[in-house]
DNA sequence: ATTTGGAGTAACAATCTTGTAACTTAAGCC
DNA sequence: GGCTTAAGTTACAAGATTGTTACTCCAAAT
């Protein structure tokens, strides 16, 4: 059996397409790679208000995309005993699966962008 | 300048990052994916009817997701003059370009499913 | 005890996306 | 002319997602 081929998708693998199908429903939400930006430059660890800023989100919108990536388990909260009381979001392990998938995507972005290099 | 790391997404490109945004809210779309493998599987080309059947999507929703497939040029439609009229979709060369991204979203996919193997 | 700043929640209208059912059009065959 | 099959289109109600504005809660410093 090959590993991650196209040809492996077909299969039994309800599963595998749903998580998928999650993670695109995650992905394509508004303000999504604006925070997932903020959290790589920040080297995978920011305060909420650090995302806020430098994403441009609402505290709305942010607690909705953060509250995601935990679901997904993307990210972890961890609040911190400093006052005013603050929280730190960071990546988690399995966001090493999630990177060539964004790099991928960056790389599609960029393509047609390409002012001739 | 390196080419498509994560360091480099920052950058002016706003339109790299609304490329992206609209890649992910395409493929995000119910049935997408089951339309993305349907065309994998018939090599890149097939009919309305056989994608519609192989994909177990419905006329309206079939339509609507090569619609938007055209749109971001991934698919061409090419009419027969067959009879009855049919009408045949292949990737285009713009697909390559997707290809690693849906391979990278199928290892995710596949993950977390693994059943040791 | 009041103010201040971080980290949220609540409520809501506007918009987008879905699935379904019903209709249409085009080309040939009988 | 009427039937058949492929490939759609129209209309619409139900549900999801968005951005906004306003409110809350916590812990210290004044």
């Amino acid at each position: 059996m090959g590993e991650a081929t196209l040809a492996e998708w077909e299969s039994k693998n309800e599963i595998a397409l749903e998580r998928i199908q999650e993670l695109l429903r995650v992905l394509s939400k508004s303000k999504m790679l604006h925070v997932l930006y903020a959290l790589v430059v920040g080297n995978g660890g920011l305060r909420f208000s650090e995302i806020k800023k430098s994403s441009l989100t609402d505290s709305t919108t942010l607690t909705r995309r953060l509250t995601e990536l935990e679901e997904i388990g993307m990210v972890t909260r961890k609040e911190l005993s400093a006052t005013p009381p603050t929280v730190e979001y960071h990546f988690t392990e399995s966001y090493g699966i999630l990177k060539p998938i964004l790099e991928g995507l960056l790389h599609y972005g960029l393509e047609g962008v390409t002012t001739q290099s």
